[in-house]
RNA sequence: GCGAAAGUAGCUCAGUUGGUAGAGCGCAACCUUGCCAAGGUUGAGGUCGCGAGUUCGAGACUCGUCUUUCGCUCCA
């Protein structure tokens, strides 16, 4: 017998309990477990898949449904290679990185090279600053800096690291850039040491060949991202459906990035699943936009029922290539708050990048201004497996009953659960078993039930508590009588007796998407 | 990728200076009880992550390797 508290787990034990309570109870596993796993890749178990894909359909509804001017595609994972220089993820998701032997540090590359050119702006801006304070309102800064001589000086050192970088990168020279680093005597901001590793480049993108030879030509990328497939088929979609600008397409779908460091369990994997949904709309328009879907997202995000402390806004500062401006939702997990959806005002970068890239139009003409233009992108792209982790952290519980027993129950939002339904009878004899089958068979064609006879009910109630089933009803003696049976609430633990009839509306109201739905209009 | 720690049954973990593998829970069958897990009987399940080495003998010692966790780093 269970006395006294229970520890309350600190934030590690906790998130490790988690861990393995997926695992127990069948909602990941690690991928090729007989093989001693693949880094950074799981798998959905039988109960898992069916919260993912209840996730899935909840976004999939309140964008594609519930929005009169958002469609959704299914785009291949394997594109046009090209696709990729367009969208800069070829340049851009190479970093060269380099180590520092002493302090175990690693740094990017080019990082440790611009850092130094600031230094040498900053020389420079100390000297223009000396100059302005010494002729005063006759200081003329353009002049000044083309002659003083040691601005000069400087300003070439920082034109001559520029080009020479430039050009290592353009040639995929490695060495070169570590010669760079060399050269200029870099050093680590921790160690103080010069002792440095080679550089490497780390492609984050997987790629594989299409056809039998193995030529150049022929290799192609594992999609990095899923915004692409909407981008390239903004003109189908615009045209067939005959979409009027401002509009969106949505879509879910599996990405993958060669992560140097994959962690924290389904957090960051190589093989994930994003629901993105891109919005276009006409120039100057974006910012509003922008702020829309931002409230528009967190409305979502806050539909569920987890406490607002648990979101926060976090606004981008350095913004990536293709974005003016740029902001994520972030959850907080066991491990801290973390990104967990990603709002982008993407200008028309893209779009325009694969008009040059394909030599194709992608303009929208717009008759209400009676003028052609590249759209505007607002995106919304938010990871599947990240936000299954959000509501499964939020959900698991590790509860202390006032009987001094203890319970693991996963309070996931009743519309989220893999199994709606237990149909218990209370023993297995005398007649129940063969009423709570009758009632089985008329439930399971609107939901997921689990018929269950074995061991004492007290231990199948905790059984359900442990993967979330809402709702467990149980088929009694007096149910043979009066053709009725409670229904045990999963949170609460209470029982009502209620009627066999009332059993699927009752059911249906309290596990209903729908009315999840009527939250976000 | 670097550093640290860990890997023994489905889960949580014992396993003494090296001597042929254990517990609790869980699982399966049967009996019993019958509304909030831990009653009885029986049973299945482990080449101790994997591979070498040292040794008469390795779960234990050494090396390598894989995986996980934490820190660094990175993150569209």
């Amino acid at each position: 017998m269970t006395t006294g508290t229970i520890k309350k787990p600190n934030a590690d034990e906790l998130f490790k309990n988690i861990i393995s309570h997926s695992k127990e109870y069948g909602f990941i596993f690690q991928s090729s477990e007989i093989y001693d796993g693949l880094s950074a890749v799981y798998d959905y178990g039988q109960n898992g898949v069916e919260l993912k894909k209840n996730i899935r359909d909840y976004w999939w509804k309140s964008m594609v449904q519930l929005n009169e001017n958002i469609v959704g595609i299914d785009s291949a994972i394997f594109m046009h290679p090209t696709i990729w220089k367009a969208s800069g993820h070829v340049d851009a998701f190479n970093d060269p990185l380099i180590d520092n032997k002493d302090s175990k540090k690693r740094y990017r590359a080019d990082v440790l090279i611009e850092e130094h050119v600031a230094k040498i702006e900053a020389k420079i801006e100390k000297e223009v600053a000396k100059a302005r304070e010494r002729f005063g309102e006759s200081f003329n800064e353009e002049q000044f800096k083309t002659t003083n001589a040691r601005v000069i000086e400087n300003q070439t050192k920082i034109d001559a690291i520029n080009t020479r970088f430039k050009n290592a990168l353009e040639q995929n020279d490695l060495a070169e850039v570590k010669q760079i680093i060399v050269d200029l005597e870099i050093v680590d901001p921790v160690s103080g040491s010069r002792n440095w590793t080679d550089v490497r480049q780390f492609n984050l993108m997987f790629n594989t060949q299409m056809g039998s030879v193995t030529e150049d030509s022929n290799i192609i990328y594992l999609r990095p991202e899923t915004a692409q497939g909407i981008f390239v088929n903004f003109l189908n979609v615009q045209k067939t459906g005959r979409m009027k600008i401002p509009f969106g397409i949505a879509q879910t779908g599996k990405a993958f990035r060669n992560e140097i460091v994959a962690r924290q369990f389904i957090f960051r994997m190589r093989e994930f699943e994003q629901m993105e949904m891109q919005f276009f709309v006409k120039p100057g328009t974006e910012m509003e936009w922008y702020n829309k879907w931002k409230e528009k997202r967190m409305t979502w995000h806050l539909s569920f029922g987890i406490p607002a402390t648990k979101y926060r806004f976090h606004d981008h500062l350095k913004l990536a290539h293709y974005a003016n401006a740029a902001c994520d939702i972030e959850f907080e997990f066991p491990f801290g708050f973390k990104e967990l959806e990603g709002i982008h005002s993407r200008t028309d970068f893209d779009l325009s990048s694969h008009e040059k890239f394909s030599g194709k139009k992608l303009q929208y003409f717009d008759s209400d201004d009676n003028e052609s233009y590249v759209p505007y992108v607002v995106e919304t792209s938010i990871g599947l497996d990240r936000m299954f982790l959000a509501i499964l952290s939020q959900a698991y519980n590790e509860e202390q009953l006032e009987d001094g027993t203890s319970r693991v129950v996963l309070s996931i939002p009743p519309f989220l659960a893999p199994v709606k339904v237990a149909v218990l009878p209370l023993v297995k004899k005398d007649g129940l078993p063969e009423k709570a089958r009758e009632i089985m068979s008329s439930l399971m064609m609107d939901h997921i039930c689990i018929y269950e006879e074995k061991d004492s009910i007290g231990k199948r109630y905790r059984r359900m508590d442990a993967i979330g089933t809402p709702y467990c009803i149980t088929i009694d003696h007096q149910t043979l009588e009066d053709n009725t049976v409670t229904i045990r609430d999963r949170d609460t633990m209470k029982q009502d007796r209620i009627s066999i009839d009332q059993l699927p509306v009752i059911v249906e109201e309290k596990v209903s998407l729908k009315k999840q739905l009527m939250k976000l209009i």
